[in-house]
DNA sequence: CAGTGAGCGAGCTTCCGCTTGACTT
């Protein structure tokens, strides 16, 4: 019977040290992180609903105190943990001997409360003779080291889950902001940005074709014209496509090229120089995680988490070790197990003399791991596996293995070989030229292991390109001559490959994940893959600006290596958490971020027009703006729309294809011609679903949406005839016009100010008047309790019954009290009466409205409560909700004040300005929003003032801004919506 | 902002880092 319980981090770890542990030890794993602050509302523990900083899950007032729930996904495990921990005689705790596995160690230890010793161990390598060692060698946890992770959970917490927010309300919702992705999101955008600026220059030169007397061709290029250097690639200017000033090169041009070319052809050439250097070259280091990734696309063409997942496979079934790793450190093991393969596969030469040690690579690496290598003390070849290990599995162990075997191989050897040539073309030109050439005497690792590029032209480097012996003075001749015209090239795209290899060098991200980052900046629609190039959209342009321009510390690069220098100093117990957090956070002692004050002042003075407003330098001048719209992205001309379609690059965005885009009107069809007006009629689909248009300009003459059952694609004529010959004119009624009319909420009948929906979209053709007239007599809304019928009903004993019903957010339940919406797989058909109860009485919510107008107060919301439930139906909840309002016309200001204070005490923090805000819809008056006109754009402020303060008509402030009255009364409505979210502190 | 009249159960989105399944396609 073990006792002795060993927890590693992984169920595959704990799996082999049990081999190498044997009897008395039982090995578990904590499977990661078991602990973590709560993600969302529904990991918030019920007591701690109502604080202020739930949502954060830190106590901001309180030392920036951590609320640690138990993962749902791990409660499981845990609890399985506890139970093996009560059985012990001793634990020992060998988690990562990094920062987040002293961290496991820690929450482990917090959550299991061991009443045994606790030891804490840690190795580097999986193998019996560290594991021995470990396990003499124990020592305490580092409570440092766990404070320096805690200060990093705090601070990618605070920096997510506040700036996020910002975004929210400034570009589009669900987007995401984080230490990561956002400086991955720039990096991707500022190499766009240099690609849109780019200039394309073209230049030409010769490749020429030599013979020797013996008639051995070679290859060689022109290098000069008249002594003067041959201008190439590097000699542009990136910006303007010319020739950097000051160079003094000869550009060629196609001309000039040609000609010199035929007069150089079957002239003699004199070897001028031919100079030979040897070289040598080191086998790569063994794979971490990175480099695995890089070479697992450049030479498999795998995507990181392809190449991540079949190196899982490899390691749970033990081929490989550990796979997350920063550490080209191979054990002793290791490099025996590699050193003795070489020998019996290569032979002695090849091995390298000395056993070849690789210094730590990557930035800010921990180093809790080996290198990623074949398992084990003798590698089994990728031949022996064949019938083992299939298709990327084996592609991958056959990568990993050469890669571990060449790092202990013998250096190449060879030389390489420039030779110059000179010669005078037939047009009296003295021209030189140069070819190169690369020999390899001894192939050493290379046998093994070619490393793959990105750069295809870089590849070349490793193939062997020989020239035959060429001596100084030696004739050769200019056997045949080609011109070639070559354009400079802006700087390539990242891969996922190069894009991770660049955040490790920033010291940004983790070997566990890189892959996740490549794949969350994806999610939020901040790039997209073409091939292999990850291409930034137009919505990551706009959140990298707002975020450079205003919060630019967030996204430098150096603000990561200045945080890991703060994190190690919290490690090495020379600073403290809190300090560093309250620096960061509110700024305190006039330092560091300033976070949560600069986001209160930002929060009003960001313009979100502007933000959505996208430079682009080619377009400058031309009067056409790229912006990001809540519908996507789209060019703007004046009163010109169009949208951009989903594929094209930003930096293949010219003044021409603008132009173009604009110019036709964007994914219609024409379906035909209407016989009254001689107008195309066009299918088109807009951002308020598809429609018919009469007239193909933009605006169109009239529009009208389809029904739905119509189809966009198949729509007849005669159909979208009909449907524009909407709004139809019932009839006369009580001396006003009843016109049918299709609405944004569905088809209704209009009669002067009044209105009333029809049940059916058909009816707008064929309502009559006595029809109209009878829905005209009937009371306006449907009558509550009459709404949809319950989907289902659900019976109780004792208590009210509870439906479920079909509401505009989906599935909900009610029992007449208080209302739950279903979630995610909460399927409505599977649901039993107890998980109805459970549900309601877990997160039950009175409905708002019904506590909330006009009596916020106890006796209302009771009261009130009890008797909406118990009159439901007919017009009795109206009128019940509508009462207090009435009676008490001075409620509303009255109900505003404890209504505050609610919101201000939920505020996150104390920093926040006390906010003037009413959370029930109540309208809010003019004095309520005027001190948040700080969130309108200038020109939204100016129209607001003048018609609200002034009282004057949008149809005659609209020309003196400048704009015409229908884009005006667009303007005017956005900018009450957001004075009313800004006022109701949304 | 292609055009459009009410008023209705809101509640949530989001970070980084450590690990695997359990699901589905």
């Amino acid at each position: 019977m073990p006792r002795t319980l060993v927890i590693v981090e992984s169920p595959a770890k704990a799996k082999t040290i049990e081999k190498y542990l044997g009897k008395g030890y039982a090995v578990e794993s904590s499977i990661g992180h078991i602990r973590d602050l709560p993600r969302s509302a529904a990991d918030i523990p019920e007591k701690y609903k109502g604080k202020a900083w739930a949502r954060l899950g830190l106590d901001v007032e309180d030392d920036f105190k951590p609320l640690y729930v138990v993962s749902p996904e791990k409660r499981q495990q845990v609890a399985r943990l506890k139970k093996l921990a009560q059985e012990a005689d001793e634990i020992i705790l060998a988690t990562d001997d990094d920062r987040e596995g002293e961290s496991i160690a820690w929450h482990l230890y917090q959550e299991l409360k061991p009443k045994v010793p606790v030891k804490r161990m840690v190795f580097h390598e999986i193998t019996r003779e560290a594991i021995q060692n470990a396990i003499e060698h124990p020592r305490d946890i580092d409570t440092n080291l766990v404070e320096a992770q805690e200060a990093r959970r705090a601070l990618d917490r605070l920096y997510g889950y506040e700036v996020s927010p910002v975004l929210w309300k400034k570009v589009a919702p669900k987007l995401s902001a984080g230490r990561v992705q956002s400086v991955a999101t720039r990096m991707l955008v500022e190499r766009e940005r240099e690609r849109m600026r780019f200039v394309s220059g073209t230049w030409w030169d010769l490749l020429v074709t030599a013979a020797t007397r013996d008639g051995e061709t070679f290859p060689a290029r022109l290098t000069d014209v008249d002594g003067m250097r041959l201008a190439t690639g590097k000699d542009f200017d990136p910006l303007t496509g010319q020739v950097k000033k000051g160079m003094e090169v000869r550009l060629l041009d196609e001309a000039a090229a040609r000609s010199l070319a035929d007069g150089l052809t079957g002239q003699p050439l004199t070897v001028v120089s031919a100079e030979e250097k040897p070289f040598t070259q080191r086998p790569y280091a063994p794979f971490i995680t990175s480099t695995l990734q890089q070479e697992g696309s450049r030479k498999l063409g795998f995507a990181a988490t392809r190449t991540m997942r079949a190196a899982q496979r490899l390691y749970e079934q033990g081929y490989i070790t550990y796979m997350r790793t920063d550490s080209t450190n191979l054990s002793q093991e290791a490099m025996n197990a590699a050193r003795t393969q070489v020998g019996a596969m290569y032979g002695q030469q090849y091995l390298s003399p000395q056993p070849r040690v690789y210094a730590k690579k990557a930035k800010n690496a921990q180093e809790a791991h080996e290198a990623i290598r074949p398992a084990g003390s003798s590698f089994r070849t990728p031949e022996s596996l064949r019938g083992e290990l299939s298709g990327d599995e084996w592609r991958l162990y056959d990568l990993i293995w050469k890669r571990t075997v060449a790092c202990q191989m013998a250096d190449a050897r060879g030389r390489s070989l420039r030779v110059r040539l000179a010669g005078r073309a037939g047009t009296g030109e003295d021209v030189g030229l140069s070819a190169t050439g690369r020999t390899i005497d001894f192939p050493g690792f290379l046998r093994a292991y070619v490393e793959g590029r990105d750069d295809p032209a870089a590849a070349l480097e490793d193939r062997e390109t020989p020239l035959p012996p060429l001596k100084e003075g030696e004739r050769v001749t200019a056997e045949s001559v080609k011109p070639e015209g070559h354009e400079t090239q802006p700087p390539a795209r990242y891969t996922e490959a190069s894009l991770v290899q660049a955040l490790e060098a920033a010291g940004i991200g983790r070997p566990s994940t890189y892959a996740s980052i490549l794949g969350t900046i994806q999610e939020r629609g901040y790039a997209v893959k073409k091939g292999q190039a990850l291409v930034p959209t137009w919505t990551a342009f706009a959140t990298s600006a707002l975020l450079e321009h205003h919060f630019g510390n967030l996204v430098d690069y150096d603000f990561t290596a200045r945080m890991e220098e703060d994190l190690d100093d919290i490690a090495g117990g020379r600073a403290r958490r809190v300090p560093y957090l309250r620096r960061f956070y509110l700024g305190e002692g006039g330092e560091g971020m300033a976070l949560r004050p600069l986001i209160d002042s930002k929060m009003g003075e960001i313009d979100a027009r502007g933000i959505a407003t996208i430079a682009v330098p080619k377009l400058d001048g031309t009067g056409i703006e790229v912006r990001v719209g809540r519908y996507g992205p789209y060019l703007q001309r004046g009163e010109e729309k169009a949208n951009l379609p989903e594929d094209l690059a930003p930096d293949e965005l010219t003044p021409e294809k603008a132009a173009e885009l604009l110019g036709r009107p964007t994914g219609d069809r024409v379906i035909g011609t209407d016989g009254a007006t001689g107008l195309p009629v066009v299918a088109r689909a807009g951002r308020y679903g598809p429609y018919v248009t009469l007239g193909d300009g933009n605006p169109p003459v009239r529009s009208a949406s389809l029904f739905p059952g119509d189809d966009l694609n198949t729509i007849t004529l005669e159909r979208a005839l009909r449907l524009l010959s909407l709004p139809r004119l019932v009839g006369v009624s009580e001396g006003e016009e009843i016109w049918a009319q299709n609405g944004k909420f569905g088809p209704y009948l209009k009669r002067g100010n009044d209105s009333r929906s029809l049940a059916t979209h058909e009816q707008l053709f064929t309502v009559t008047l006595p029809e109209a007239e009878a829905l005209f007599m009937q009371p306006r809304f449907r009558a509550r309790g009459a709404a949809a019928a319950p989907l289902r009903t659900f019976e109780y004993q004792g208590r009210a019954p509870i439906t479920l019903k079909s509401g505009r957010y989906g599935p909900y339940l009610t029992d007449g009290e208080r209302n739950a919406t279903l979630r995610k797989g909460e399927d409505e058909g599977t649901l039993t009466p107890e998980r109805a109860l459970e549900i309601l009485e877990e997160r039950g919510k009175e409905p708002k409205g019904k506590a909330g107008k006009g009596t916020r107060k106890a006796a209302g919301t009771r009261a009130g409560g009890a008797k909406t439930g118990a009159t439901r139906g007919g017009t009795g909840a109206r009128t019940a909700a509508k009462a207090p309002a009435r009676k008490a016309p001075a409620s509303k200001a009255a109900a505003r004040k404890p209504a505050a204070k609610a919101t201000s005490a939920r505020a996150k923090t104390a920093t926040q300005a006390p906010t003037k805000t009413a959370p029930t819809k109540a309208a809010l008056t003019w004095a309520d929003l005027k001190p948040h006109l700080g969130v309108l754009s200038e020109q939204e402020r100016a129209l607001v003032t003048a018609t609200r303060d002034q009282g004057r008509r949008v149809e005659e402030v609209a020309p003196t801004l400048g704009l015409d009255v229908k884009k005006a009364k667009g303007m005017a409505l956005q900018a009450s919506k957001k004075l009313n979210q800004a006022a109701r502190g949304e």
